[in-house]
DNA sequence: CATGAATGAGTATTCATTCAT
DNA sequence: AATGAATGAATACTCATTCAT
């Protein structure tokens, strides 16, 4: 019982100064966030902060990583709740790039990462997604196409899962939007479906989808 | 005599500055790039180059926007060219991506320019980008769809080409490539055509497509 | 039964810390030494270095100080096995001129201690390499030149010792070397030599010097 | 006539920045000099400072370079007003050891950088000396020792003008001062002397040295 | 118009030392 | 006595931009 509290105390400071990273960077920019800044918003010191982390790099890390961990398990509790497998493809790709939509724009140090996605470790949190929506996808298919199995499958899943994330993220910095939010998402479903499940897409079509 | 002189002088020597732009940061990347590298490489001074150019922002808005020019004129050129209309839906998209493919990666500028996209006033080209296709595209779904017309084509054209430059920059920037070439051109090529082509995407679905 | 320890224990971890110095030198240079690095090393904390030792410089000290005590054992024991006095002058220089440099070129502590000892408090080891050969010296001249006996001995020791040192430092720190080592040994001995067993140095000049 | 301003700003400003480096050295300590110090008493922007100094290194090489063509053109004016060659080598032995002494310990900056030599480009100062010394002793051993050539006189040379030197800088800066200056003097130039001019130095041995 | 010398704010990182536990 | 987490002052160097000539 007593073994805890250094690795503890230890573990709370990584997180206070992960917590201080996403601050700061929400408040100042990722161009005006500072070793300085962060440590002073966690309440410690410059030589702390270096005590937890190599370099600013790996504070980054450390934040995009765990918010990798976090979009992760929003995403498969979203998936498990929603009991993704019980809706029709398209209902299903609908509601993931809404979802994904909102998340990005109404979290101000989400943006803020996305707006400068290549000078971050943003792999943290691609191959989160990338492993989630191909987790969530993989027994979809298993399931409602068995008979029918997509071609491909790896190769189409990578392609859509990206497809959907860059080009969200191009939607959503883009001003002022050239498309309405609503057309946005119509076609971007239609892209997903049109990919996974289209005819051709699977050994013998199926039937035609109703939308 | 002296009547153009100034004007031409003004244009060349602006268009020695983007050049002199590309040419640093191909040569130093653009985090080596300073203004006083591009002044230096374009044989004038500091002092000029910022009488042409508000900032250095504008200069590289003014390469890309060259950039964009030069590309678009070359896609135009190709489509023409090909004669793109003569060809089924697929072999275009396939043969826009493997171009495009090929365009970034055999170039060491755009390289650069990409793997710092989020940096750089990506607008410029991306705008051009889209355009083109659009001017491409919307001929020729004119012709080879006006009896079927697809439905809600501005919104598609604008996710299907922001998708395929992203999705494909993201697949560029990727150490090691996580699928191959091969699998990856297919795939978008699957992609465009499941959008824009799909069963349902069009008023009444014509003929399945053979792939 | 527990008298001794705590003294043995302080004496067996001073001396641990020293060794500790003496190795984190050897290792990571004399820059790259932190007092964290030594206490590691010595397998304790930071906190009980500094139990032991005010300073870091402290350490420095009493490091110099040992390897001053162990050389000047190692020379005295050399003049006592070698049996100096049977010797004459010049081959008595020669040899020691030849140990001592090949005693720091031969010794990578030695050798960056050496390379920075301005900034290490060299005293400590020169003042006993001066008490040495001061101590060999004496009865040396007492034995060999009892009837003419050498003017001002004291400060040509003085002299002689630091100018053997000092410029045998020099010697190895120039990179490339500027004469060669048999040269170099050649000429040092000929100026001890010539400092102490001049014709003029001793009282009665077998041949008066003409100058 | 207006051809010079520009490099002859330049070169004023580089002997101010070289001044400003001597003053803060002599002022604060080696090592409390900073490259912003520097440019201050220079009365310039640390901007300018890189402008004509590559780092903080090239600075102190200058000054070292300045000090040591300086030290150098003393010397030389020295010898040619002493007209060297009519004296003894017993006299120009000492007198050199003293000017040398009393030249460094009058100099603050000297003196600092003495202390720190090891941590300085101090070669390029005792490259000048060791050259002017040979210039000076060439033709002093060519005149006065014409029939008696002193045997491998470089590496003499190079010894005893390393051991003065150095041997100096070792008794500037011991505290307190184990020797009077009088005996430093007299030793150090019998150890000259006794180098340089001993019997058996030259050829024609008058007395064969029994080694 | 052209020049290019001058500016100076801004920042990541180190390490000897302390002191609460 | 021992620990080791915390401290925080201190420093070289860059580069977009200006403006006197």
């Amino acid at each position: 019982m007593r073994r805890l509290p250094r690795q503890q105390r230890s573990r709370e400071l990584v997180n206070r100064l992960i917590d201080a990273t996403a601050a700061v960077i929400t408040e100042r920019g990722l161009d005006g966030t500072t070793t300085n800044h962060i440590a002073e918003k966690a309440g410690v010191s410059v030589g702390s902060l270096y005590q937890y982390f190599p370099d600013k790099e790996a504070l980054l890390e450390a934040l995009l990583e765990r918010m990798g961990r976090d979009i992760g398990t929003k995403f498969r509790a979203w998936a498990e709740q929603f009991d993704v497998n019980r809706y029709p493809l398209r209902d299903v790709a609908r509601t993931a790039v809404t979802v994904g939509l909102y998340m990005i724009r109404n979290d101000p140090l989400m943006r803020e990462l996305v707006r400068n996605w290549n000078r971050v470790p943003t792999d943290r949190v691609l191959d989160q997604l990338e492993q989630v929506f191909l987790v969530i996808a993989q027994p979809y298919f298993l399931k409602n196409y068995r008979d029918y199995p997509v071609k491909n499958l790896e190769a189409k899943l990578y392609v859509v899962v990206n497809a959907a994330i860059f080009t969200t993220i191009r939607y959503l910095l883009q001003e002022p939007a050239p498309i309405t939010e609503k057309d946005y998402i119509r076609a971007m479903t239609d892209m997903i479906v049109g990919l996974l499940d289209a005819p051709g897409a699977r050994t013998p079509a199926p039937v035609s989808d109703p939308m």
